[in-house]
DNA sequence: GCGAAACGGAGGTAGGTACTCAACTTCTGT
DNA sequence: ACAGAAGTTGAGTACCTACCTCCGTTTCGC
């Protein structure tokens, strides 16, 4: 007699099948992390060496494909979060989480585009975001009360503060890949409820050459 | 006798023409302002009540009308930076131009989309943009040498801080358009060379449904 | 009242991307 | 060995968006 569990289950998929189906995903995976949500399923096939055909088989659409690829990834942000709530010092704890965080950003632009709003993914991707956003909470909220992050910060300011460091991820990646930690430690200065000297810049400031290059590059977003 | 000046210069236009020349500039510099340069030619044409055919008829293609529309604005951005050369404190003239910039850019989403490298425009708005860049080194410089900037932070370092802020103003501009305040305040402290106690912040947290809104609109950018 | 200038706006053109489908290929159990 | 189920393919479809053109019609100025 076959139970429940047999009747949900799919039929394990053919030896090319399952070869092919790993090979989209590591395609997908890579794409996603460097050039962001925006790449075309055309481009995945491509570079796993199927046809788009066969990314449709195994994926219905593409948000199921995100959705497959980066509920780990948003996990791995939370459980930075975690991490940092286990710190023993609130501030430390918060620093390590939004450095981590940004990092984990800085290496995957799909993931960038996810943690900082855009309505990219499906349901299991919100609720880890959301899971996320909860600790994030408490983790300022902590910071706070232990009296080194300044008092007037607001949880909800949170979101901005990493949209606002995402943009230098975007801005900068191509030509300083380590940039957004100079702004990040500039913010950290102004984040601190007291403070007698900064704080030194991790990364080098970018030269004349590089500013060009990342200007040409920038677009705006909107509509 | 007609001179060389004579012979450069267009007829002058009909009554009518130079009546929807106007209506044009009116509608266009409203839509850029509100909602950045992606306004399309025949939203503008709608606004100014004419066709999209007397559009191109004064402005031969998009950049040209571009063009024409913010050169002024990028002056005021460079006045603003004068203005701050003129200071006696350099730190007080560099944060008077930030601020200015920052606020001429929120008010101006067109204007933003301009300063922040996107390749938009033509020549004309190309040399004011590069005579504004260099006016800005100089504001950094004199305050980094007064000894109240922080050492570390490289004249480079400003249009990406530009950036960074500009993307609060993305972020938020639908949902609390002062809200770029709290965090050039935050920065500000961050970049200042020594300081006892957080600057009060200007303007009130989102709350979450603001944040909600924020987030949802917030489409990132790349390809 | 005539000719030149200006107008309007439907549609041409170009570019881009998610997704489909029918003809073909490969795998696997007997 | 082979049947037929499962899998593959990629050109093609459907759809969108936005700049710009064209030409029949209207308005202006002399």
């Amino acid at each position: 007699m076959t139970n429940a569990r047999d009747i949900d289950a799919d039929p394990p998929l053919r030896r090319d099948a399952e070869r092919n189906r790993r090979l989209i995903l590591d395609a997908a995976a890579s794409a996603f992390a460097e050039r962001g949500l925006g790449v075309t399923m055309d481009e995945i096939a491509q570079h796993a060496g199927v046809g788009v055909g066969t990314v449709y088989r195994r994926f219905p659409n593409k948000e199921d494909l995100i959705d497959a690829l980066f509920v780990d990834r948003l996990d791995e942000v939370t459980q930075a979060a975690d991490e940092g709530l286990a710190h023993e010092d609130p501030w430390d704890g918060l620093v390590w989480f939004l450095e981590r965080s940004l990092q984990l950003q800085a290496q995957n632009q799909g993931l960038k585009e996810l943690v900082s709003g855009t309505s990219h993914g499906r349901e299991r991707v919100t609720v880890a975001r959301e899971r996320l956003v909860q600790k994030v909470r408490e983790l300022v909220d902590h910071a706070r009360a232990a009296g080194t992050l300044r008092e007037d910060f607001d949880a909800f300011d949170t979101p901005v503060l990493q949209t606002m460091l995402g943009s230098v991820l975007d801005f900068s990646h191509d030509v300083s890949p380590e940039l957004w930690r100079r702004f990040f430690a500039i913010v950290l200065d102004g984040l601190r409820a007291r403070r007698d000297a900064p704080t030194p810049l991790p990364a080098a400031a970018l030269d004349e050459h590089q500013l060009d290059r990342a200007m040409a590059a920038w677009k705006s977003p909107r509509r």
